[in-house]
This record gives C-alpha cells, structure tokens and sequence, in this order.
DNA sequence: GTAGGATCTGACGTTGACGTCAGAGATACA
DNA sequence: TGTATCTCTGACGTCAACGTCAGATCCTAC
C-alpha cells in the first residue's frame, strides 16, 4: 500500500508534523477540521503532509495567538501565502491589523500602571 | 429598614454601579464571587457600594484584559490599591509585567506580517 | 397597599481551541 | 508473524468569564 502513494519519501505523518511545529496532533486535526490545514490521505486514511505544512501550522499558531478566530484565519490564509488579496481582503486585513494595534495599546497601558505600582514599590522600600 | 443604613445616600446598588463602570450586573456580582470586590449589604442582603467602587471595578476589567485571570488579578490588587508591596509581590508584578512585554512582542510581529501582506496587496494593485 | 422594576440566590448554558478516552485499523520492525 | 507504536473516527470533557433563566424577595412610587 505504501508504494502506491506519490512522493511518499519527502512527506511526513501527523506525529512528526505535530513535534516540528509544537503543537499537539489533536490540534492539527481541528485545524483541518476548521479548514484552515489540508492533508493528503493514503488508502487507508493516514494523514501525509509536505515540509511547507509546518510553516503554515506556526503561522495559524501566530494568527491564533493575535487574538484572530478561526474563521477569520481561514479568509486570510489564502493571501498569507500567495501574497495576492483583494480588496475586500485589504480590508480585513487593515481590520486586523487595527485591531491589533488597538490591543497592543490597552497592553502598553496596564504595562506602564503596573510599572509604575513596582516603582513605587522599590522607592518605599528604603 | 433602609433607614438603619450607615451613609446610604452616598451609595448605589449594583445595577447603577454596572452602569457608570461599563460591566454587566452578573460581571459583578462574579468579581464577588472571586473575591476582585467586596459590598457592602443591607438587612435584606443588597448590595451597596461607595463611588470608588466604580475605577475598581475598570481596573479588574483592565487587568482581565491584560490576560491575568482570577487568582492573580486578587493577588495584586491590594498592592494596586495601596502602592505599598511585598518583595514577592514585587515579584509577581514583575512576571506579569514581563509577560504582557512579551504578548506585545508577538502581536507587533503579527501586525508587521500583516502589514507586509497588504502593502504587497496594493503594490500588485496596479 | 399594590403594581412594577430592581435585586437576590442558585444553577445550568455558552464559546473556542483544543484535551482525553474508547475501540479499531495501520505501520514499522525484529 | 507477532507486537509495539502510531493513527483513525467519533464523542464527551475542560476552563474562564460571564449569559441566561427561574422563582422569590425587595424597594419605590403612586
């Protein structure tokens, strides 16, 4: 069965996809499941990916971690990779990207009050 | 029996508190709960707050937002109250500090591929 | 004193990105 | 050929910060 797959050689299984990209195997089924990851299938079903997947899998990581849902990452993934958007697309990605900033600016405020609580803190420490 | 009330005029019930602070009813009555805020109660077990009860209740929606959760936004916010902190508090503000740093580091980079993403969108525009 | 809104205490529901488990088939290696 | 490990598909569990609902109680205004 297993010579009867295309370039089996260069391709790997969920396992050591999940280990080169840190995640955990469960997690790349839900994202395929989400449409956000592909895979190719043997005859009997196991999974097979190519090399480039673990980029993509660190990049639904990043894009999970920016606060974006998996819908939203499913729209945009298309013009992550082939660098081409229309302008609907610009649109949403200006979106998130404000976003963005709007998020980093709420963080930069509590860093600074935070900052300021342990400043006061050391200087009463004398 | 509101008469036996210390100060009731200065007070308001928790449906005006959930108003000048922007949270809903149930939200305060979980910070409760989590022991983020105390009221005090009348005979009949109402809820009655003072006018700071208002910027507390902002701040636990800042730190929330921050990404601290229940346990360390109540360890630090005596010290947020007061000013005055132990070394293990100092501590504790520290690695909070430090890790919404490191959050802000993440989204900058996610903002950048972003940006990078649409400036090509436009260029290929033409 | 009574209607109507505000508040009370449980207690179950929600959401998203997975974790975890069960039972069965697939693969790799001695 | 055996067997240890990996993978498969459901399907239910988790966690946090609330949402929502029920039934009872409270407060306010007329």
């Amino acid at each position: 069965m297993g010579d009867m797959m295309v370039r089996t050689g260069e391709m790997m299984r969920i396992g050591e996809l999940a280990g080169q990209a840190g995640v955990s195997v469960r997690a790349l089924r839900y994202y395929e499941e989400q449409g956000l990851l592909t895979s190719e299938r043997s005859a009997s079903g196991q999974r097979y990916y190519t090399e480039d997947a673990v980029d993509r899998v660190r990049l639904i990581q990043v894009l999970y971690g920016a606060g974006l849902n998996s819908n939203t990452v499913r729209d945009i993934m298309p013009c992550m990779d082939s660098g081409m958007a229309s302008t609907s697309m610009l649109e949403l990605l200006a979106t998130e990207r404000d976003r963005i900033d709007e998020r980093m600016r709420e963080l930069a405020e509590t860093r600074d009050r935070l900052t300021t609580v342990i400043e006061q803190g050391h200087a009463t420490r004398d």
